[in-house]
DNA sequence: CGCAGGGTTGAGCGCTCTCAATATAAGTGG
DNA sequence: CCACTTATATTGAGAGCGCTCAACCCTGCG
């Protein structure tokens, strides 16, 4: 039986390779701030940029309340951004892969939620005084940075609509394309890949209870349209995920029925 | 009986005295892009801005898929954001009264949803190149707009908090007291205003069903902590509000009960 | 080997959806 | 100004999806 990695060995790998280099050579920078940005500027930004911010599985990154400082980018591995809400229990609103930024939230002074890293995880930060300084002298870093706000705030909407309509299936549906097309991105593999957040993690982010997203996970496999083993995951079906998703309604029952006209 | 203005009428009132002043007249720059900018370059500002468009009850201001050409701020009225979902079927994802800037989702090229004025409205045009050029000269502009978009990401992802987890109730308390301080914050009367939004807006934007919220706005007016008649409210128990929105289980029924654990 | 955390599955119930009818207000044209 | 149409809001009845509670399984780890 083939040995088979746990979620930190895996992680590793990617870690070892990507420290310490510069953002010329980080094979993210496309996703990230230095993306369109000329050599000698990009030279510049390297330098307030602080590297090698490790965190192992469970750690925080910031905490809810904390001073804003800087803005982070993933390097590798993942995190989730939780809000507190009553009664200690905590809401995820954002799961967060290798070349996303976050901390865009806090800008008006304090991080209204926590950023926890889902496995071993590696970042930059990037102080926000400086960053803003430099924008302010490169037109170019100026733009990406509102570019990459806006891309959050396009994310951010897109949960809206997905919270605000749909069922179970079509939720997990969308869900598990918006993370495959993620990974795509960044050169993993879309149809087989390894989850890093926890069923939990997924009901809260969703919406939904834990035994409900489980059982919607039973439901897909059952259908043939993934391969599911815990947190691994194949897509068999792509397009039966996509048109779940798309709402049309020809995915063998009226998966419409449920969904309010406005 | 007395003569009861309709929605337009009410608008009307603001509307006229508030026509073609300049930034620094204006009542709501202290909410707006002009906050924190020295005399100076508000009149550099005042320049860029084109003032005075118009809109009727119904109107777009820009449509999903528009090219992204500006950002805009509500001077009165107010408008709804949607996004066009399969079949036609739209999806409320914001609301924008007096004061409020709206675009911010575009700034990568495209508007990913429609603007509609839900009653006549006014609004002034920040063409986003001049903006953007200008923000490279005056860091506190550039501030300002870092932290309006960052303060955009907080709103989306406090309806995020809203629809993930809390049952019609509590969702239509939470939403009435977000309208209500923000009309405080206007200037407002905030125990006692009139909703621009029809109940289906309200239901698309809350994720609940368009009778789920004449429902719940009949329970409030039943338990006399709201008096409704249409579109016109009196938060009469405020607090009640508050302590279901906190999700504190002190409300007579036991509010929780339905609400996921984490 | 036993324990803890995460995941799965089953049973039952309740909130909210759907469908439907009616009421009220707003808008339109003669 | 009034009848007509349309949009919006309210209310009722019934059904279903997803939640709660509960038991059990699996995996990893000390």
């Amino acid at each position: 039986m083939a040995y088979i990695m746990n979620r930190d060995e895996r992680s590793k790998i990617i870690n070892l390779q990507e420290l310490k280099v510069s953002c010329s050579d980080c094979s993210l920078h496309q996703l990230c701030l230095p993306k369109m940005i000329s050599k000698e500027d990009m030279h510049t930004l390297n330098n307030i940029i602080v590297r090698g911010k490790s965190l192992k599985r469970g750690e925080l990154l910031f905490n809810f309340n904390d001073t804003f400082r800087s803005i982070y980018v993933v390097r590798s591995g993942s995190l989730k951004t939780v809000y507190a809400k009553e009664d200690g229990i905590e809401q995820v609103i954002g799961f967060y892969l290798a070349g996303e930024l976050l901390g865009f939230d806090a800008i008006n002074g304090y991080h209204p939620c926590s950023a926890k890293a889902l496995e071993t995880s590696n970042v930059c930060e990037v102080p926000f005084e400086h960053l803003e300084a430099l924008s302010a002298r490169m037109p170019s870093l100026q733009h990406q940075l509102l570019r990459l706000m806006s891309k959050e705030i396009n994310t951010d909407q897109n949960v809206m609509v997905l919270l605000g309509k749909k069922n179970a299936e079509v939720r997990l549906a969308s869900y598990l394309l918006s993370i495959s097309s993620r990974y795509q991105q960044r050169g993993f593999f879309s149809q087989d890949f390894y989850l890093s957040m926890s069923r939990s993690d997924i009901g809260s982010y969703l919406g939904l209870a834990v035994e409900t997203v489980s059982r919607t996970f039973s439901l897909f496999q059952e259908q043939d349209v993934l391969m599911v083993e815990r947190r691994h995951i194949i897509i068999k079906d792509r397009d039966y995920l996509q048109r779940l998703a798309n709402g049309s309604d020809e995915c063998g029952a009226d998966v419409n029925k449920n969904v309010r006209e406005y």
